[in-house]
RNA sequence: UCGACGAUAGCUCAAUGGUGGAGCAUUCGGCUGUUAACCGAAGGGUUGCAGGUUCAAAUCCUGCUCGUCGAGCCA
């Protein structure tokens, strides 16, 4: 008998086949069973008749623990009630394993009891479902960037160098060569792939050590990073709207069950397409100046609320919301002022107090998801900023070079994977975004 | 790092300073169309840890540990 995955099923009715799965759970009425299967494909619910299977059969299915490993025979019926459901008529089982008592109920629990299980926790429907959908995220990230022409440019984890902040590196002893740090960022090396390539892309893991403890917050998230050679800042945002809609728009077209298993809100993804509102750092300052939303600065004694939002401050959380509050599309706010950005942006050559940099909101409150800039190309200026950054310059030599042999223009963005899957997902929090998710207080499982 | 809140059965949660309960899970029994099935019964507790107040503490106080949410920082 053919063995078959329960996302296919629909192609088999009325046939015997093999289910080699587990049991996901049980119901029972009196001389029959009710027993539901998945494979990893999918759930289908068996029947079992008192009547129909052997009694051996019958006191195997009585004896089955929730998880319990199974390979079942049965032929493939339309379910009597419902449209477009299959049930599996079963006539023989063979079992396994026998699971222990299996922690994890069709019940609430709560997230750290979860957590502390989540290798066994991802076999649940709505996990399943989200890694799907990362799945088809990655998958459409790739062919987009293929088919653009790029090149795909692997960087390295272990690096001598800080890109963001040095307070947020996770460092590791290195041989005699000292300390190396594991990765924040891909950019700089995918500069010099830009250089060599013309188009590349860096996707992989990176490292913040930042003791955050918010939704959108982990220690260990993969970044999907291009760099393009000749592209301005204008240039960038073209890339980032024409990206983002055919990753959002291919996602709810290949996903449509997973993100009905999640009960995601489809209408707000369909929206995702070009062009995207383009707001200045200037302007966003004009909408909470009228929205008369203050930054909030610690003081000595508490917080202190600062009317109207003084120009050169970083947005926070209540700022972004009031930004993105009037879009149903993400938002690329531009054009920032440089002192509250990296060292590598280029300044506007019309307002040196402006760094060419783009945010991408994401709608519905999911916060930044991507942070893109064109770089500094010009060595002297590139020289000063490390020096006014204090950074060891001996360890960007080779950093520099790039602007020493053949600069030009170029541009990038870096777009966070966990966020665009708890955006897509419509996730409450990041930690589901990602099969193992790292927190600053979680290393296990 | 700061702030708010929380920790009671395997899980999710109740319990006015006065004999710690329920639902689910587990075990046993019943039920031929169940859908987080249902019905009946049973077992299951050093109330996070340490100290204090009190005739009496899950409950009030102090400290600690762990967690959740929010802020900052960022993708």
């Amino acid at each position: 008998m053919e063995r078959v995955y329960i996302n296919k099923i629909s192609e088999h009715v009325d046939k015997e086949i093999t289910i080699k799965g587990w049991l996901y759970n049980i119901r029972s009425s009196g001389k029959l069973m009710f027993p539901e299967f998945r494979d990893g494909s999918g759930i289908i619910q068996g029947v079992v008749s008192k009547k129909e299977v052997s009694e051996k059969i019958w006191e195997d299915f009585a004896k089955l623990t929730q998880e319990s490993s199974v390979i079942v025979k049965g032929k493939v019926t339309k379910h009597p009630k419902k449209e477009n459901v299959y049930e599996l008529q079963v006539t023989d089982l063979e079992i396994v394993q026998i699971a222990e008592e299996y922690p994890i109920t069709p019940k609430e629990h709560g997230v750290e009891f979860l957590m502390d299980r989540r290798h066994l926790w991802l076999r649940s429907q709505r996990q399943v479902a989200i890694m799907r959908v990362r799945n088809e995220i990655v998958q459409s990230i790739r062919e987009y960037f293929y088919k653009e022409g790029f090149t795909l440019f692997d960087t390295p984890i272990f690096t001598p160098n800080a890109v963001e902040g040095t307070s947020t590196l996770f460092s590791t002893d290195y041989f005699d060569l000292g300390k190396a740090y594991l990765s924040q960022s891909g950019q700089l090396y995918a500069e010099s792939g830009a250089m060599a390539l013309g188009k590349v892309y860096t996707f992989g893991p990176t490292f913040r050590a930042e003791n955050s403890m918010t939704r959108r917050h982990i220690t260990e998230f993969w970044m999907m990073e291009p760099e393009m050679a000749y592209y301005d800042i204008d240039d960038d945002m073209n890339l980032i709207e024409d990206f983002l809609e055919y990753v959002v728009q291919r996602v709810i077209v290949n996903c449509k069950s997973e993100l009905e298993t999640l009960e995601r809100d489809i209408t707000k993804l369909q929206n995702v397409k070009k062009p995207f509102p383009r707001v200045t750092y200037d302007e966003a300052i004009e909408i909470l100046r009228k929205k008369d939303i203050p930054l909030i600065r610690k003081t000595a004694n508490g917080e202190e609320e600062i009317r109207p939002f003084p120009w050169g401050e970083d947005f926070g959380a209540p700022h972004e919301e009031a930004i993105v509050e009037d879009y149903d599309k993400p938002v690329m706010v531009h054009r920032w002022p440089a002192e509250a950005k990296a060292f590598y942006m280029k300044r506007d050559p019309n307002d040196p107090k402006i760094a060419l940099g783009v945010d991408v909101l994401a709608p519905e409150g999911f916060g930044e998801i991507i942070g893109g800039s064109q770089r500094e190309d010009n060595l002297d200026l590139l020289v000063e900023r490390i020096h006014e950054h204090k950074l060891p310059m001996e360890v960007f030599e080779w950093y520099l070079d790039l602007r020493r042999f053949g600069s030009v223009p170029h541009s990038g963005f870096g777009m966070g994977l966990e966020r665009m899957v708890s955006w897509i997902c419509n996730l409450e929090h990041i930690r589901e975004a990602i099969p193992f998710a790292r927190r600053p207080n979680r290393i296990r499982p």
